[in-house]
DNA sequence: GCTATAATTGCACGATTGTGCAAATATGCA
DNA sequence: TGCATATTTGCACAATCGTGCAATTATAGC
């Protein structure tokens, strides 16, 4: 595990590692369709500017991707992704394959 | 998703999303026994003293556990609660249960 | 063109976080 | 008892982060 793929992946939990931006997650799940941000602002209270960060540091992290349509910019989940990549974590620290390389540097 | 449930899971989530943690959880991975702090501050080029807050808060988060023998604690990764935890939440964002309820607060 | 709405950006601020160093604490060993 | 080693804690500091507000940009509709 070199150091650019664990920042890599550390990035990736710190952008759902935040209460905001993790509701902003659970409320796309709830959602089948493309939701636009002013829709999004109403599951955690805070400024509209503020849910326009947060969603600019998922999209940056692959965790949602947006369609620009008219004014709106409408938001979905990247379920597969996302979830593959807790997954694939959860394989690695289950160890399905590392336990023996100690040391593999 | 309540907002404690949800406060728990950013937490989690935050624990591991900072290198130096995620380092020390690789680290651990690669163990088959348990490691004392000293020997998990080389994968890390940190102060003793920071290794040793990292893993008060994965601690806290029930991410590693550790034994105390003698004056050393050694710490070993908890793979299975941390690898279900990750696949929960993959689950919950891939989706089986929950698009239908929209808004079911 | 003008106005209303959606979204972003600049700025400021307080809070949190990661860090190193030095001191303190805890424990093993001679 | 005294010294060495492992770990934690107190302190300080810089950097990052989340936030609100006001201003700005972009675009739809009149």
């Amino acid at each position: 595990m070199n150091a650019a793929e664990t920042q890599k992946t550390a990035d990736f939990l710190k952008a759902l590692g935040e209460f905001n931006r993790l509701s902003l997650v659970y409320e796309l799940c709830r959602c089948e369709s493309s939701q636009n941000a002013m829709c999004l602002c109403e599951c955690c209270s805070v400024d509209a500017s503020v849910v326009s960060r947060h969603l600019k540091v998922l999209a940056e992290r692959d965790i949602v991707t947006f369609d620009k349509v008219g004014r709106e910019k409408t938001y979905r989940l990247n379920r597969n992704e996302v979830a593959t990549q807790l997954r694939e974590l959860a394989d690695l620290i289950e160890n399905k394959d590392c336990k023996r390389g100690h040391h593999d540097v």
